[in-house]
DNA sequence: AGTATTCGCCGCAGCTGTGCTACAAAAAAA
DNA sequence: TTTTTTTGTAGCACAGCTGCGGCGAATACT
């Protein structure tokens, strides 16, 4: 099965330049030049790498970075102009999974794009054939398949999804969940998840995606 | 294998009149000007040596200070404007393996960082080989092997990690380790130790990593 | 208005981890 | 040495945590 890499790039020349290496090395490429047509891009072609230029016509890299990791952990590779730049993008903690800067080689790319699907390849079945999440529309898809979730267990899922493997207590959650500050009790999370577990349950009975940590809390993890 | 060393500075020209020096007694450095950026970048990029400025745009370097110890033993030196703020971080107990004013002369700040790589160097197998925690995960690894300790192990072991040699009392460890004041005998703490060393021992057995001190308390020690 | 979801909580069952006890071993004190 | 104090360890009872079904109340929909 190829993979498919997607490049999202603006000077042609470049991006064929990418391109060219990619493919020598076996992967499939898409190009797309404008910023705009990314996201919906991402959803329809389902791409196992994206490659983000930062500066972009149409709509800022940053932007499109935080959208895609809001609905799916597919990695992301940053292009970006600036060394400088790189650690102002650290900072934000993006959650691209690495960053390049201009001028690169592309055998260089190339390279970090094995790396990258190496790491991700351990869990790569769940993140390519796994959940996504889409905030917008509060529509979550396990398999390609509908989850029907409620607004409360859509955010609980949302916030322990963008962060997977880190841990959450009961009153994490909820203050996430409640920006209101209401008072609740801790087991009510616990109802969310159980139906949140039944609901994943009812489309994929075999794989855990939401585990409880004695003493802790809760965590989300496409292992 | 050359070491690295990161410097994190905003004043451009400090930095680089540092890095050429310390470049030229054979380290490899990395420079980072924004606060906010430094602990991803560490973790990242794992350096050998932290050269910290006090006075940082975006983030306290105490702040920073602190987390990274929160996480790794690796040495740090602090920088800071003025040398009477020398004593009260000393006071802080920050955990900074040196501290050096400004101005200083770039050679003065090499010798140093040979000074303290080579104090560390005693136990460099020990530190970069050994133990990492990460609390946001409850994830605890030696020698790269999962250690699947418990929550409340976990934080016995986070707080002994974070100053290591430091002797503490039970009633301290119960203190950090039950938030909520609950009165627990003091014997339990030796439960939990027990149980540690013994996954700790499960995965290296020759390394002994808790100590106890006759009529004192514990200790963590890499040595 | 009525109806259908959804939310938050309760109670019970099952189980893990916790904290204690008892005794052995070690260290310090006498 | 003997005595006293402190620590190591095994084992165990149960407190506390989590999963789950269900139920009234709140909310949204018609």
């Amino acid at each position: 099965m190829t993979q498919t890499i997607m490049i999202v790039e603006d000077e042609e020349k470049l991006a064929s330049l990418l391109a060219d290496y990619l493919r020598q090395s076996g992967f499939e490429t898409v190009w797309i030049a404008d910023g705009n047509s990314v996201v919906p891009r991402v959803r329809e072609r389902q791409p196992d790498l994206v490659l983000l230029d930062l500066m972009l016509p149409g709509r800022d890299g940053l932007d499109i970075c935080k959208e895609i990791r809001s609905f799916s952990q597919l990695p992301i590779i940053m292009i970006t102009a600036r060394i400088e730049e790189i650690d102002r993008l650290l900072g934000l903690e993006l959650g691209a999974d690495d960053y390049v800067c201009k001028p690169f080689s592309p055998r260089e790319v190339v390279a970090r794009v094995k790396t990258v699907l190496r790491r991700a390849g351990d869990h790569a079945a769940p993140v390519t054939g796994g959940l996504t999440l889409d905030p917008d529309r509060y529509l979550a898809q396990l398999k390609g398949r509908d989850l029907e979730l409620t607004a409360v267990e859509f955010k609980l899922l949302h916030f322990l999804y963008q962060t997977p493997g880190r841990i959450y207590s009961r009153s994490q959650l909820m203050d996430r969940i409640y920006p209101d500050q209401r008072i609740v009790s801790d087991r009510t999370i616990d109802s969310h998840i159980k139906k949140l577990r039944k609901k994943i349950a009812a489309v994929d009975p075999d794989r855990e995606l939401i585990y409880s940590i004695y003493g802790a809390g809760y965590k989300y993890e496409p292992s």
